[in-house]
Order: C-alpha cells, then structure tokens, then sequence
DNA sequence: TTTATATGAAACCTTTTGGTGTTATGTCAA
DNA sequence: TTGACATAACACCAAAAGGTTTCATATAAA
C-alpha cells in the first residue's frame, strides 16, 4: 500500500490552511515563534500548537536562541508527500497511454 | 500566499490514512462501495464517508450502475497538491545554489 | 535588581471527525 | 411479486482538533 504510513504526518500536517501559510511563511526565512503569530489572527499559543503538530511532521526544526524560538523549514519532507502523489501521477499517465493505443488500434 | 485555499479540499481529503489508502486502491481500478469497505475492517458506513469527502475534494467520481455505485479515481486534483509542494521544491533548490554560490567564493 | 519580553504549559471549551447501529429505498433475481 | 442486496440517510457517540485564557519561567534590558 506504498509509503502511506510514513507519510501520515506530513499529511496531518499539511492538511490545515494555517499550518500551510506558516510552511509559505518560512520559505521566505526563519522566524521566531511571536513574529510568526503577528500574522494571524489568533492567539499566540494556538500558532505555537501549529508549530508543533509542523514539528512533529519533521516540517520545521527549531533552534533556541536566548529567549527567542527561531523556526526553520526543512523542505525535504514535504518529499515524502510529493513522492506519493507522484506515483499517481505515473498511474495517470500509463492509463492516458493505454487508452491511446486502444483508440488507435480503432 | 500561493493558492493554499485551492488545494485545501484536497489536502484535508489526504489528511486520513483510510483515504489515502482507497485512493491508492482505485488506482488499481474502479469500484463499488461495498466492495471497498470489504478491504477495511470499519463498518460499510464509515467507508461510505470517507468516500463522501473524497468525492468533495475533487478526487473521486461516481457513476451509478442499477444498485451499485462504482467509485473512480480522478488524479487530476491531486495536481493541486503537487504544485502546492513542488513550490517549496523549487524555493529548496534555489537556497542550496545560494549556499553553494557563498561556499565557492570563500 | 527590577521590569519587560518571548515563550511553554496547563486547563478548559466548542466544533469537527471518524466511527457505530438502524432504518428506508431502489434494484436485481428467483 | 417476493426476497435478497447495495446503498443512502439518520441519529448518535467518543475522541481529536483548534481555539482561548491563565499562569509559570527564562532571558534581555533598564
């Protein structure tokens, strides 16, 4: 059944519009924790408990710096969700083949 | 922001682990309900949603045939998930090619 | 050293999600 | 036409998700 478990907590995580936002967010730069909750609307613990779940995804690493949580995208994860969408992709495109040697056997 | 709000039906249909897997099943060929919900140890019913909020996503089509419902996959949307993820794929790219640019000149 | 700042952590609330069992309906087959 | 079958449509339930407020703690800055 593929890679569908270890893929399981990049889709959970992905699966939220915020999260998302915040994975867009850091492609531009890292950022600390309170500077990412500036850009929403709710409350700074709530975009924390995101940053969590993207944690526990492998989405994002963490690195302490005094007082301040500066979040870090690691992309290479996202990997695992792209590989499993892009085998059927490959599916797609055996089945357009096989219809199009039908239709032309025709 | 990209266009997070146009692969949200999709993702948030990937987010469980029994719809990826039906999705992965109808790669192999389209089926009835019941004939699905016989491969998971969930009642009927249960399977039945799954396959509700799959078809909101975009990404399975149903065609009645007498009392059967035969289910379809469409991967066309899964697309949107795809592009929404090789963005990043990109952005990683051009962040190694910066870092391989600072390291050559040094 | 006092005060302000950045954050985590806990307790709590509401809505959604993923399930169940039951009942109703349309269709195939004897 | 009668009985079995494939499904949808409910009503219902427990757990998870997404949020809030409040409080504690460590660090920076006055």
């Amino acid at each position: 059944m593929i890679q569908t478990d270890q893929a399981q907590p990049v889709f959970r995580a992905l699966a939220d519009p915020t999260r998302r936002a915040i994975v867009a967010m850091l492609a531009d730069g890292e950022r600390p924790v309170g500077d990412i909750a500036s850009e929403f609307q709710m409350t700074r613990p709530a975009v924390a408990k995101h940053l969590a779940i993207l944690r526990e995804g492998g989405l994002i690493s963490v690195e302490i710096q005094g007082r301040e949580r500066i979040n870090r995208l690691i992309p290479d994860r996202l990997k695992a969700a792209a590989d499993w969408i892009n085998h059927f992709d490959r599916f797609w495109d055996e089945r357009l083949a096989k219809l199009k040697q039908i239709v032309e056997k025709e």
